[in-house]
RNA sequence: GCCCGGGUGGUGGAAUGGUAGACACGAGGGACUUAAAAUCCCUUGGCCCGCAAGGGCCGUGCGGGUUCAAGUCCCGCCCCGGGCACCA
């Protein structure tokens, strides 16, 4: 009759697998609500305990809603493509689908322990053909769309083909593109475009649609043959080998996302999302109102963005990305070499680095001059790699007055810096103020920054020299990968020519290929494979991102099976939006940006009826890990030389590996001293001898030990450490510790990121196998706010053990009234409960009541740990109350069963019932079991508490301070004087002002 | 540098502007037990006065402010974590 936790959670996930009781129905007359967590990518490493952390929160709202009538979709499922794997594949040469699928196998065992409430009928894993033939789909559908600024979404692109056929492609369209491919693509007429050829129309339509080829900047690593990302570089050469980077332009898929800028930051507003992560997607999406300003150089012109055209007679030089295409052309003979010089350095440092450089400043003037649009003036044109040739133009105008980067790099090459506001003082810095007076000559003097820019650009436009103009920082998304596991780009090439493969022919399968690195000449894998063509003509060879599937895969769940479409219209209309996404803020600008793009895309081609993934989010916090540190002595240095007494270069053999305990080491260097020297005289004889002449100087670093090998109060377990060490070493090697004054050698905490290198990694199966799934579950919860990031500490878990025991306690103390035991038709178990039928006290209600109202409150806002430490007190308080009724016991039941659902099954089970307790209607609290007929007020004098005086809640307030002025106590303290101020606030505080 | 979080006992944390430290871990003491485990009870922010009952002072990163009353609101800092754009 002991709490079997083994027992019961095996038999429940059984019967929830047998009998499909959390399968979601497609056809209900109940209303819908879609709980789902980020995807997770199945690596090898399997769940640690910091992984369910939001699922085990989503869980507890899907089964919530559940009892409150709601047909719930909680699915869960593998994003499955991705580097890991395919790393691993070129390392063993096992194919990534193996290992991806035993590794989707092990996750779905942890999960399973768990006990979640998914629909597991739904899954979904993108590297499967029947899956990212969807995703090649949608990829045709972005190909063949374009977006028309005029209908404000995107259209399909043989709608422009009649428009160019009809009416050429006039000034408008070009100017409203944003994104990479802002070029000036060229106005043509209807008779010019029926003109063009083929090839031409196609690059041409490539500058439209949605999803194109365009040539783009690439950490290119030529030794590994394939592209970096900017965190893979570092120095200039690759993370991994350290090979050497260039930054080179190459063909690249992209996705016209800039297109959506305006209403991806629109969107955000109504979304109940952390204000923090969608404050994140606006400064990622980075929108700037400014204008474009031309400046004549020779036959050219360079064009600049800035979102302060006030301070255009404040312009004492120009600036372009050492990127820019006009760098060439400005750069006069003399100065060639020196331009090619930086400009060839400068762009092959990355971004990052570029950015992150922030004092040095470097430049280099191309010998060349522009002519200022007003008044002008020669203004030198230079080159600067703080100037990034992805945004804007690619060019600044540089302002030293009024930019402070400008005024530093006109510091640095002793460049003119002119006042633009008044009472600036540039002499020491930019004045960037926006609420300041522009004092420069001409029609801008006196007028304040905001007038001033608005007649700046109506200036500038009367005179043709540049436009209003709103810019993003957000860039087109690159969507090719030189990389083997993701799925194929369904495009084909005619003479060059990008052309979509026919619906027809999809899913285009991932071929299979001899070795997944890129060919020989710098291909990518797919390369490699054989015939890889369609009709003759060669297939595309690079592959789409990690992030292709996870964009759209929340509609599939709703129809995983659907062979016809992506889902059925009927189960998106049902099933709609998600209402409530869980997952990692490391999210908010990748994933969660794509996501509600194609979300947006799809709606524009009306696939879809809303146009927002997601209407609430919830990021989960971190759960970090604690690591044990375990100093040795790393180095003893002596007068002649250094005796390295650690790794593989130990000497002299004589001497062991000393390990401190970490509470000797926070003592005193002088106590770790002189036990090494006693350990030195003790292995080392020829020490002893040297001795009075060697003065050591020890150095310790600190290891991490396994967190397994140490107790609650920091002990190592010095055996089983030895044995771990002794079977690292390929010679046999002695090992001592340095203990502390009882003999212990104790560690150093130090709360990390849970990680397999740091050995802090803690596994909720060996979690589950002490204390069961509904004990991990309530501690997970109970740890502290879901958004927080905090420390796994598995000491800790006594307390919700011992709270599941309680509660399983109070079902079967045998020191309950001798009442007749229930009988128990549970068809699995019968161990007799004690329950009694008899009427519950008002105790008793108003704890159930409680307990009721809080937990129901603390859902609706995600704040589980607060209901998890409710329920603590309501078992506690029952207890004290001996109460064993069924009348308190079966609604409390119904109440925790979203967080600990095994227990509460069994004891559901127990009392009667032969359906799942994830059908009973949520128990709702009644306040008039809650209401008191006094309270103690706390007294304050001075707002300092000093006395608790209980009074009736009948009383009014005038009653009240006559009340408590006249407790003999309170004329004690008031010591005869009257007070200055009575605050009395009801059912709060009394607060007497002397 | 900028943006976003966060700083409360030995630890995780709780607290609509109204009794700071709920709940839990750990620690200390006790009961039960031959013993252990399990369970139960008491104490547990710091300092001070008192034999005791009890009482006083301090206390939510630091410094100011608003208020009858501030962990909570405002201003200025410091530190830690996460993110990022020298973004024109």
């Amino acid at each position: 009759m002991a709490y079997d936790h083994k027992r019961i959670e095996e038999e429940w996930q059984r019967r929830w697998r047998e009998q499909g009781t959390f399968r979601a129905d497609n056809n209900s007359a109940k209303p819908k609500y879609y709980v789902l967590d980020m995807f997770p990518y199945p690596s090898g490493a399997g769940l640690h305990v910091g992984h369910p952390l939001g699922y085990i929160a989503s869980d507890i709202v899907a089964r919530y809603k559940r009892h409150c009538g709601f047909n719930v979709l909680h699915p869960m499922g593998y994003d499955s493509f991705g580097l890991p794997a395919e790393q691993y594949a070129i390392q063993t040469g096992q194919h990534p689908a193996k290992t991806t699928e035993e590794n989707a196998a092990r996750y779905r065992e942890q999960l399973d322990h768990i006990g979640f409430s998914f629909d597991w009928g739904r899954e979904v894993r993108t590297s499967n053909p029947d899956f990212y033939k969807w995703t090649q789909w949608i990829f045709l559908q972005l190909f063949n769309s374009w977006y028309d600024p005029r209908a404000n979404q995107a259209r399909p692109v043989s709608e422009l083909i009649a428009r160019f056929e009809g009416q050429g492609c006039q000034g408008q369209d070009a100017s409203v593109l944003t994104g990479d491919s802002e070029e000036f693509i060229g106005a043509f007429t209807a008779q010019e475009w029926n003109g063009f050829d083929e090839r031409t129309r196609q690059m041409v339509l490539q500058r439209f649609r949605l999803a194109y080829l365009s040539d783009a900047w690439v950490n290119w690593c030529p030794a590994l043959g394939t592209v970096l990302a900017n965190d893979e570089v570092k120095d200039g050469v690759s993370e991994r080998g350290g090979h050497p980077v260039e930054r080179k332009r190459m063909p690249q898929w992209s996705l016209r996302i800039t297109a959506y800028a305006q209403r991806l930051l629109d969107g955000l507003a109504p979304l109940e999302w952390p204000e923090s992560l969608k404050e994140t997607q606006r400064n990622w999406i980075g929108r700037s109102e400014g204008a474009t300003v031309r400046f004549p150089v020779g036959d050219d012109f360079i064009e600049v963005f800035t979102t302060r055209p006030d301070t255009l007679f404040g312009v004492s030089f120009l600036t372009l990305a050492p990127e820019h295409p006009l760098v060439a052309r400005s750069t006069t003979p003399d100065r060639r070499a020196e331009v090619e010089a930086y400009v060839h350095t400068a762009k092959n440092r990355s971004e990052r680095e570029r950015q992150a450089e922030v004092d040095k400043v470097s430049g280099v003037f191309t010998g060349s001059y522009a002519k200022h649009p007003f008044t002008g003036a020669d203004i030198p044109v230079w080159v600067g790699d703080y100037v990034l040739g992805g945004y804007g133009t690619g060019a600044v105008m540089a302002v030293p007055g009024g930019d402070q980067r400008d005024w530093r790099f006109a510091k640095h090459f002793n460049l003119p810096i002119i006042a633009v506001t008044e009472g600036a003082n540039i002499g020491k810095e930019a004045d960037e103020r926006k609420d300041a007076t522009i004092c420069s000559e001409g029609f801008l003097k006196g007028l304040k920054v905001p007038d001033a820019i608005r007649r700046a650009v109506k200036e500038l436009e009367k005179i043709g020299a540049g436009q209003g103009k709103v810019n993003f920082r957000l860039r087109d998304a690159a969507f090719g990968r030189q990389r083997y596991w993701g799925e194929p780009i369904p495009i084909y090439y005619k003479d060059d020519i990008p052309y979509p493969l026919p619906e027809s022919e999809l899913p285009l399968v991932l071929p299979e290929v001899d070795k997944f690195l890129p060919t020989e000449s710098g291909e990518p894998p797919l390369a490699r494979a054989k015939n890889w063509t369609y009709e003759g003509h060669p297939l595309e060879t690079t592959t789409m991102p990690g992030w292709a599937g996870s964009s759209w895969y929340f509609l599939r769940y709703m129809d995983p099976h659907n062979a016809e479409r992506f889902a059925s219209a009927a189960s998106i209309n049902y099933w709609g939006q998600v209402d409530l996404y869980i997952g990692g803020s490391e999210h908010s600008t990748g994933h969660l940006l794509y996501f509600r793009f194609w979300t947006k895309f799809l709606f524009d081609l009306d696939l879809i009826p809303f146009d927002e993934p997601a209407k609430k989010l919830v990021n989960q916090g971190m759960i970090q890990g604690v690591s044990a540190l375990l100093p040795f002595v790393a180095k003893i240095s002596v007068p002649r030389g250094v005796e390295y007494l650690s790794g593989n270069s130990f000497t002299p053999e004589t001497t062991p590996l000393l390990y401190v305990s970490g509470s000797l080491a926070a003592q005193s260097e002088d106590k770790v001293t002189q036990q090494i020297l006693e350990r030195l005289r003790k292995y080392w004889p020829e020490f002893r001898e040297k001795e009075a002449q060697i003065r050591i100087e020890p150095k310790l670093s600190r290891v991490n030990v396994d967190i397994n090998l140490v107790d609650s109060h920091n002990v190592l377990n010095t055996e089983g450490f030895v044995d771990v060490k002794k079977s690292q070493f390929t010679e046999p090697r002695e090992i001592d510790f340095l203990t502390d004054q009882d003999g212990r050698v104790t560690t150093i905490r130090e709360v990390e990121k849970m990680s397999k290198s740091k050995f802090n990694v803690v596994n909720p199966d060996d979690i589950i196998e002490k204390y069961g799934a509904d004990t991990l579950r309530l501690y997970e919860m109970f740890l502290g706010p879901l958004e927080q990031s905090k420390p796994w500490d598995t000491n800790g878990i006594e307390g919700t053990f011992r709270f599941l025991k309680k509660f399983w306690n109070l079902f079967h103390s045998e020191a309950a009234p001798a009442t007749a035991p229930a009988t128990v038709p549970s068809t699995h178990r019968v161990d007799p409960i004690h329950i009694t039928e008899e009427a519950p006290t008002k105790a008793e209600l108003k704890t159930l009541h409680a307990t009721l109202k809080k937990v129901t409150e603390d859902i609706g806002h995600m704040s589980f740990n607060t209901s998890v430490a409710q329920f603590m007190i309501a078992v506690n308080e029952l207890g004290a109350l001996k109460c064993r009724k069924r009348a308190i016991l079966e609604p409390l039941t119904i109440a925790l069963a979203p967080f600990a659902p095994h227990i509460a099954e069994e004891l559901w089970a127990k009392l009667g019932h032969t359906e799942s307790i994830s059908t009973a209607p949520w128990p709702q609290w009644d306040a008039q079991y809650l209401e008191e007929d006094s309270f103690s007020y706390p007294i304050s004098f001075n707002g300092k508490t000093r006395l608790q005086l209980e009074f009736p809640l009948t009383l009014g307030k005038e009653e009240l301070e006559a009340a408590v002025l006249a407790n003999p106590e309170v004329q004690a303290k008031l010591e005869g004087k009257a007070p200055k101020k009575v605050i009395v606030v009801p059912k709060r505080i009394v607060n007497i002002v002397v």
